[in-house]
DNA sequence: ATGTCGGAATTGTTCCGA
């Protein structure tokens, strides 16, 4: 089974690369984050001519345009649910593909650590964490997305260059090892370029072009999943058009 | 260089969030 989480920026604004990219690399699950539509806006249509089963989670009125997240399967789509405890906004949503529970985050992002939005993001973690007081990391689960945090100085271009920045805080950092520590591995994915698997560079400045990225999109793994082989997709973070994110493609057995 | 995007309203430019 071949699975990808990619932050799309706006799947109205992707939607032809991303049609392309499903048509090439053939996943059998995508985590989708940032679609920033409404669920009855999404290209269910259009998606489903490749075969893909979509399940979108996304806000209404003028909250349409921020977050939003989706699953897409070819192989069998349950849904499990379409938020993350009591949180209203569209930043989680979990389905079972074929044996597979894959959900799909989109972590508030924290603007800054005086904003409330960081002590937000920090209650979101945990209750993330908290969804897995009740599973079992032995059977086959992933939790991926845009997590917003970047685990570690080596996950970062330039650690100085963070200092005072949300995503490199230690809590934000501890509240992703406690996803780890309770059963789940932070599957290690080739890079696309250099010796480090950055998944999102900002569109200014030529930081792309620089390889002055971060590793913030995560797929977490629980030991029923048994990983062949992962990569960050760098090529669609190429050319014209591309969402600020690379795609992480993840090639598994359960 | 706070350097670029995307979405939407205050439209044909400005704002917010990332």
């Amino acid at each position: 089974m071949r699975i990808a989480t990619w932050n799309v920026n706006s799947v109205g604004a992707r939607l032809p690369r991303l049609l392309d990219w499903l048509e090439t690399r053939e996943p059998d699950v995508v985590a989708l984050q940032e679609t920033k539509c409404g669920a009855d806006a999404f290209p269910t249509d259009e998606v489903g001519a490749l075969g893909y089963t979509a399940l979108p989670v996304g806000g209404t009125g003028t909250g349409a345009r921020w977050n939003g997240v989706a699953v897409l399967s070819r192989v069998g789509l349950e849904p499990v649910a379409t938020r993350l405890a009591d949180f209203e906004e569209p930043r989680y949503v979990s389905a079972v593909c074929s044996g597979l529970t894959l959900t799909s985050v989109y972590v508030p992002n924290g603007r800054t650590i005086d904003d409330p939005h960081y002590a937000y993001k920090l209650d979101w973690l945990a209750a993330l964490r908290a969804t897995l007081d009740d599973a079992d990391p032995d059977r086959p689960m992933i939790i991926t997305g845009d997590f917003n945090v970047a685990p570690t100085d080596a996950d970062v271009f330039a650690p100085e260059a963070f200092v005072g920045s949300t995503h490199v805080t230690e809590p934000e950092r501890a509240a992703v090892r406690a996803l780890v520590d309770w059963g789940l591995t932070d599957v290690p994915a080739r890079p696309g370029k250099g010796d480090r698997p950055f998944t999102y560079w900002d569109y200014r400045a030529g930081m792309f072009h620089k390889d002055q990225g971060m590793r913030i999109d995560l797929v977490l793994a629980s030991r029923g999943v048994r990983v062949t082989d992962a990569w960050v997709d760098r090529e669609a973070r190429k050319g014209k058009g591309p969402s600020d994110h690379a795609p992480v493609v993840v090639d598994l057995e359960l």
